[in-house]
DNA sequence: TATGAATGAGGGTTCATTCAT
DNA sequence: CATGAATGAACCCTCATTCAT
C-alpha cells in the first residue's frame, strides 16, 4: 500500500509538472528532461509511466476535460434546471467561466488540439460501456427526446454547437476578439438557442 | 533582370518544395535539409530568404489562403450573384469545394493553425493600406449596408461564420464526421442564412 | 526439496527463455527485462542466478554444446563403429545433421563465438577432474593410440579438424556457400581422412 | 581543392581514431562520442561521413584487408615465385607475418567477423568490373589452370584454405594455441600443399 | 528467496545555424 | 548572391543494476 501510494505520487508529480510546463511554454518546446527535473524524478521513471511526451499530453487533456465537464454536469443537476436549452446554456456557461478563471488550461487545450479534435474527445469522454447512458451524446439525445424538441439531426446540431463554442471562445477569452467574452456571450447563446429550435 | 528572376526562382522553388513536404509529412518532421535538397538549393540559401522553418510556413499559409479567396471572389463576380446571403454562401461553397479537391492543403492549414487563428489570418488578408477597401471585412460591411441587412454586430457575425465553417468542415471533409461534407452542407448553410437575418 | 525444485525451475525458465530470445533477436538486442518478462520472473531474480546477460549466454553455449556432443558420442557407441576415422566422421556428421535441423542453434553459436573460441569450448567441455578420462581430447588421444595411428602431433590435428569443420560448415549450412552442406560434406570428409593418415 | 583536402582529412582522422579505439577496447564498447572526442571533431561531423558505428567498422575492415593482400601480391610478384603451391604459401606466410607484427589488426578483424564472413570479404575484395581479372578468386583459377593442377572443385579448395588459415591462425598467434605460430606453420602448410594436389 | 519500482549514466541521432570560401 | 562543411546543443530513449520491502 505504501508502495502503490509512492508510485501514484510520482505519476501525479509528473502529470502536474508536465501540465505546468506545457501551459507555460508549449508541448513542443518542453523536453522530457525538463519535466523530470522539475518533478524531482529520474529520467527512466518517466518511461515507467508514459511512452513519450505525447502520451502524457493526451492523458492530461482527457483528465482535465473530464473533470471540467463532470463538474459542470453536477452543478447543473444541483441547480435543478429543467428547460433543455437552459441546461445546454448552463453547461456551456459554466465551462466558459471555468476557462476564463483558468486561461492556462484553455491555452493548453487550444494549443494541443487541432480543429474538430476536441469535439471527438469530449463526445467520447463518457462513452465507456458502463457509463454509456451518461455519455455526453447520450445525455443530449435523451434530453432532446424528453423535451419534445424536434431536430433534423441531433448529432449534427451537437457537433455544430461544440465547434462553434470552442473555436470562437478561445479567441474571445484570450484575445478579446471579436469581443470580450462577456459581451460575446449574448450573441453566442442567441445562436445556440436558435440551433436548438 | 535575369538575376532577379533566378533569385525569385530559388525562393519559389523553396516555397513549393516546402509546401509539398509539409503536407506530406508535417511541418515538424520536415527538416530544412530536406527542403533544400529537394529544391536543389544550398542550405545557406534558405537563410537568405527565410528566417527559419516557421517563417516559410507562415508565408505559405498566407499565400495559399489569399489565392484561394481571390479565386472565390473573382468567380462570384463573374457569376453575377446579387443577393447578399447567396454571395456569402457562394464563396464558402467555392472554398469548401476547392479544399475537397485539395485535401493536402486542407490538412496543411488545419495542422498549422490552432483555433481562431485562421480567422484572423483571413480577415487581415487584404488589410494592406492600398487594398483596404477590398479587404474581406470591408467587403462584408459594404455588402451588408448595400443590401439593407440589419445585424446587431456585423463583425461578430462574420467571426462566427468563419469559425463555424472552418472548424466543422475540417472534420467533415477529412473524416466524414459528423456527416460527409455534401450531406453536411445543407445544415451549415441553413445556420449561416439564419445568422445573416 | 520443493523449494529447490522451484528454484531450479526458475533458473531453467530463465535459461530457456533467454535461449529463445537470443536466437530470435540476437544477444545484444535482447534485454534482461524481456527475458524476465517472458520467464514470468522478477527482474531481481535474474541476478540471483546470473551475474549479467553475458553469463547466461555462456552458460547456454556450454550446455547446448555439451548436450550435442554427448548425444553424438552415445549414438556412435550404439552403432558400434570400430574404425577410428569412421568414428570421427560419424561424430562430425551427426553434429552437422543436428545443426542442419536446428539452424537457430547454429546461428546462436556462430553469432556469439569468434574464431577459434568454439574450439576451446569444445575441448574443455569435459575437462573436469572426474571426467577427464572421458574428455574429448582424452578420447581422441586414446583412440589414436588404440588404432595405431601415427600423427606427428595429435593435438594439432584435432585442433585443425574442429576449426575447419566449424568455420566452413557455418557458411555451408546457412548460406549454401561455397556449396550446400550435403554437396560439401564429401570434400570435407576427404580432407579430414587425409589429416588422420 | 583545399576544402576537399580538409574534408578528407576529417574522414581519415575519424577512421584512424576509430581503428585505434576499436582495437583497444572493442567495437561495442567504443562510443561514437569517444571517437569524435579523440579525433577532435564534432559529433555531427561523424554522421556526415558514416551512417553509424557499424558502417565505419565495415569500411575499416575492407580497407585494412585490401591493403594487406595488395602488399602480399606485390611482394610475391617481385620475388618471382613460379610454382603455384609456393605462391599460395608465400601469400599466406606474408599475411601471417604481417598479422604477427600487428596483432591489434588481427584482434580487430577477429572480433568483428563471425565464422566464414571474412572469407567472403576477401574473395570479393577485388571483384570490381575493371579489376575482375585480378580478383583473388580469378587469380587462383588462372594459376590453377596454368600450372596444370587438377582440383575437383577449385572454389571449394580456396574456401577451405581461407577458412582453415584464418580460424586456426587467430588462436595460434594470439594465444599460442595449440602451438606458437612458427611451430604451427609447418603443419598448416603441409595440409595446404596436400589440398592443392 | 523473491520482488519490481526507481535510478541515471550512457548511447545514438537530429538539425538549425554559422561562416569561410 | 550562393554554397555546404562543420558545428554542438539538445533530445529521446534504453537498460543494467540496486535496494527497500
Amino acid at each position: 500500500m505504501k508502495i502503490s501510494k509512492q508510485k501514484n505520487e510520482k505519476e501525479n508529480r509528473l502529470l502536474e509538472t508536465a501540465f505546468k510546463l506545457f501551459t507555460e511554454k508549449g508541448t513542443k518546446s518542453t523536453s522530457i528532461q525538463e519535466i523530470v527535473d522539475n518533478a524531482n524524478v529520474a529520467k527512466g521513471t518517466f518511461y515507467l509511466y508514459f511512452k513519450d511526451k505525447y502520451e502524457i499530453r493526451d492523458v492530461l487533456i482527457t483528465k482535465k476535460s473530464k473533470k471540467l465537464f463532470l463538474k459542470a454536469l453536477s452543478k447543473m443537476r444541483k441547480n435543478n434546471i429543467q428547460n433543455f436549452p437552459d441546461q445546454i446554456i448552463f453547461i456551456i456557461d459554466y465551462v466558459i467561466d471555468e476557462l476564463v478563471k483558468n486561461p492556462l488550461l484553455l491555452k493548453f487545450i487550444s494549443k494541443n488540439l487541432s480543429w474538430g479534435v476536441y469535439n471527438q474527445t469530449i463526445i467520447k469522454l463518457y462513452d465507456r460501456p458502463k457509463e454509456e447512458q451518461d455519455g455526453l451524446y447520450a445525455l443530449f439525445l435523451k434530453a432532446v427526446k424528453e423535451n419534445h424538441i424536434e431536430l433534423k439531426n441531433p448529432k449534427v446540431t451537437l457537433f455544430m454547437i461544440i465547434e462553434l463554442v470552442s473555436s470562437t471562445c478561445f479567441d474571445s477569452i484570450l484575445y478579446q476578439n471579436p469581443l470580450p467574452i462577456e459581451e460575446y456571450k449574448p450573441y453566442l447563446y442567441d445562436v445556440i438557442r436558435n440551433l436548438l429550435k
